[in-house]
DNA sequence: GGCACTGATGCGCATCTGCGCATGTGCGAG
DNA sequence: CTCGCACATGCGCAGATGCGCATCAGTGCC
């Protein structure tokens, strides 16, 4: 009766991937197979396909085959809405650093973690 | 120009987590301390600090002092409503796993990666 | 000053993730 | 039936994550 969080965290982990989130970039502008994917996002085949099946198995796409490809589509359309707001509190975090950081001349905060510059 | 999504994803990524789902739910109703929040969650102190310094790097919470205490406040409610959407998306698909299941009487997808049994 | 309290940080370990790579599987064409 | 194409899956490894534990740091009070 609690553990509706640990959905949810599983859903979010899910989309907490650069790779994925413009899986669902691609996706949200209508079907399309996998190669066609694999070939617009620069990316190795199989490991595309790991993703894929990672965001179907916590239910953010569905694949569907046509001849001898599979069609893979979003299957909720909040997914993007909440992607979207995501996106809007991002750019509002960044104005705000941006805004700290020309005031006082330095970073206001998280020294560690950088948050950036990852891999 | 596009390492937005990198940034997004380390948004999610801190969202995707099941404690840190629990903290912001606990936050959404208003600010509180450290101690407050880890007696409610019944988490080692220490543990939830670090999540806190997680989401702390990454704009989700921000920290003041209160005396000797730190009381933590969600920054954006939005992430609180993009939660919120998420948790729509959760309940519409496991109604339609409960509707499949019931006219198929078998599960329709995912035997790998269990998703809910984890852990 | 010393002390108790509140929270943050460092360390070590088990586990999970993401990737490249090789290989397996389903489909259509000949 | 066999071949080639489109995807999926298994394996192994480097790096990241989450936790318990001990310890450090800031604050108020005596």
């Amino acid at each position: 009766m609690d553990d509706i969080y640990e959905i949810q965290a599983d859903v979010l982990r899910a989309l907490g991937n650069a790779r994925r989130l413009e899986i669902i970039h691609w996706l949200a502008q209508g079907p399309c197979d996998v190669g066609t994917l694999a070939d617009r996002m620069a990316i190795a085949q199989p490991n595309l396909s790991q993703h894929l099946a990672l965001m179907r198995s916590t239910g953010i796409v569905e694949g569907e085959r046509r001849g001898r490809e599979i069609r893979y589509r979003l299957i909720d359309p909040d997914i993007v809405r909440a992607c979207g707001l995501m996106r809007g509190v991002i750019e509002r975090r960044v104005a705000r650093l941006a805004d700290a950081t020309r005031t006082t001349g330095s970073v206001p905060l998280a020294p560690p973690h950088s948050t950036t510059t990852q891999r």
